[in-house]
DNA sequence: AAGGAGAAGTTAGATGCGCTAACATGCTCG
DNA sequence: CGAGCATGTTAGCGCATCTAACTTCTCCTT
């Protein structure tokens, strides 16, 4: 696969001293190592095996190891905002089910991508001050305003969306995070998340006094 | 200070080769260490400078690094029963204000000593399911359930108090965590996180349907 | 009271990671 | 075509965790 005739490949090739994208390469190999292990067993010399480079490679596409986990931490949040907005869509903008939907998708992405989740909400301030995660995360929560927003217009809820969709996000945050770090699981085991969002989304949504 | 002509010093001395009571001097420099720079950043190493030790005492007290990290995680919680039972003390049992101030210690010790809290509440496995951590978990989340069976019983509330716990929980939760992990700043910086809880308890109280 | 066993320190070193410096290669564009 | 720069490489420093083998001191038994 190295030493042959035809040097070609377009754009992009793949073998060879030069690697033809490797930042993208470490990106995705970050993705699964993140998934696999977490963010703090994330070790950039895993990544490198990963896309067949030396440990030295890296540092010509990143500062340091924090800047390739804030560019997987961004992608999380464009990750979530797409799969909230394809549960909202299929219960029809603006309606109870659709808020509730949200809800669940929220939690649902953290069940299925934990250690990312944990990545992207964690406390690490390189990843959390990174321009790319401050900016599709304000992007991620403003879409939600915008639909409790929907939702109190239709609905004839006085109230400010913000107020309603900021309880919403402490509610549904809380449910993901202790559902995702196991600590449901100690005191609650059989706990059924989605129907505990459903039952309280009401009381969340109405305007208090 | 070492050689001299006293051997004395009744049952545990803190000079010489003997350190005296290492285990709990480690402890106590990786409680330091952790609310300084998170159990991420902390070390063994520093926690041994601190002890004035070689960084390989350690192994006659501890397995290694995390079950150090678990020892400090089961004393959190400790720590922050007793903080919510002095809040609930001093509004008197059963109230609902005693609710509502659970609700504000829960926060407060969260926002006090924020990488602690996010050492109990993190994903590590050797620190979650250590024989302490569960314990001592598990206790605290017990006495929350009886909290709100005492309010249940004195305000005629009809309803499972484990179902009411774990809703309150999972909001409070929510709050602290988007708090200290300064996700609020982002999208809402100027919350006021005790209102919002003092205005959200009484709906998360009251059994829905 | 002597002295031996074992607890609790030590130093030395293996291994692995992050990151930098200096060097090598090969794509791209004048 | 060849110069220059982007993007690789190897070598190596500093620091961390953890183990092995050795030392020191405590205390328990006789």
């Amino acid at each position: 696969m190295a030493t042959d005739s035809a040097p070609a490949e377009p754009v992009q090739s793949k073998a060879g001293y030069h690697h033809g994208d490797l930042r993208e390469a470490l990106i995705s190999a970050a993705q699964q190592l993140v998934e696999e292990g977490g963010a703090d067993k994330f070790s950039l010399a895993d990544a490198c095996r990963l896309a067949g480079v030396s440990t030295a490679a890296p540092y010509r596409h990143f500062r340091n190891r924090e800047e390739i986990l804030a560019e997987v931490a961004a992608r999380g949040f464009d990750a979530l905002h797409e799969k909230s907005a394809a549960a909202v869509e299929a219960e029809g903008v603006g309606t109870t089910e659709a808020i509730v939907a949200m809800g669940k998708a929220y939690v649902a992405f953290a069940v299925e991508q934990q250690r990312l989740f944990r990545l992207m909400f964690g406390q690490n301030p390189a990843v959390k001050e990174a321009e790319q995660v401050l900016g599709t995360g304000r992007c991620c929560f403003q879409w939600v305003i915008e639909q409790v927003a929907l939702y109190c217009g239709k609905n004839n809820v006085e109230g400010d969306a913000t107020e309603i969709a900021v309880r919403l996000w402490t509610f549904v945050h809380g449910a993901a995070s202790l559902l995702i770090d196991d600590d449901y699981a100690t005191v609650v085991p059989d706990l059924d998340v989605d129907a505990m969002i459903a039952r309280a989304t009401p009381g969340l949504l109405a305007q208090v006094r």
